[in-house]
DNA sequence: ATCAGGGCTGGCC
DNA sequence: TGGCCAGCCCTGA
């Protein structure tokens, strides 16, 4: 979605990035699963676009519990790794590992003490889908 | 740019 | 109903 966007708009400008959001009505879990095999090799989503590529936006913190869940099924393994935080960071509890999974994807992992953090161009410039209490 | 504090949402047990 | 979670976003320092 964003991650596209951005990129399509670099390159061309007429391709509009429309709705690729609209997998079938499957329970949470499969969607997730879906969603996250659905990333490419080399490439991190965020909890929240993998939430939205899976028909529920704002279920980022349901994504995290599946993700923490689904790789018991060692029938279905998912590139779990490939998922990181808006923010670029990785979870604390399998960072280590993470990390050492994306590097060997190419992908450039920085480290500072034992927070590990991806470069990412920022996507969601605020879109009015959070938050956004007044105060 | 980075960090900490708070409030809030979605899905599950 | 209550509480947990591998989150998200905003604000202030």
């Amino acid at each position: 979605m964003f991650l596209e966007s951005g990129a399509v708009a670099l390159r061309a400008k007429t391709k509009t990035p429309k709705a690729e959001v609209k997998p079938a009505p499957l329970p949470f879990p499969k969607a997730v699963g879906q969603a996250v095999r659905a990333i490419p090799r080399g490439q991190v989503r965020s909890y929240a676009q993998v939430a939205l590529y899976a028909g529920r936006p704002g279920a980022a913190r349901g994504v995290g519990r599946e993700m923490a869940t689904l790789p018991q099924r060692p029938d279905v393994p998912l590139p779990w790794w490939r998922v990181i935080r808006s923010d670029g960071t990785l979870a604390p509890q399998v960072a280590q590992e993470q990390a050492r999974r994306l590097r060997a994807e190419g992908v450039e992992v920085a480290q500072r003490g034992d927070a590990f953090r991806v470069k990412v161009p920022r996507e969601t410039p605020a879109v009015g889908g959070a938050t956004k209490r007044r105060r």
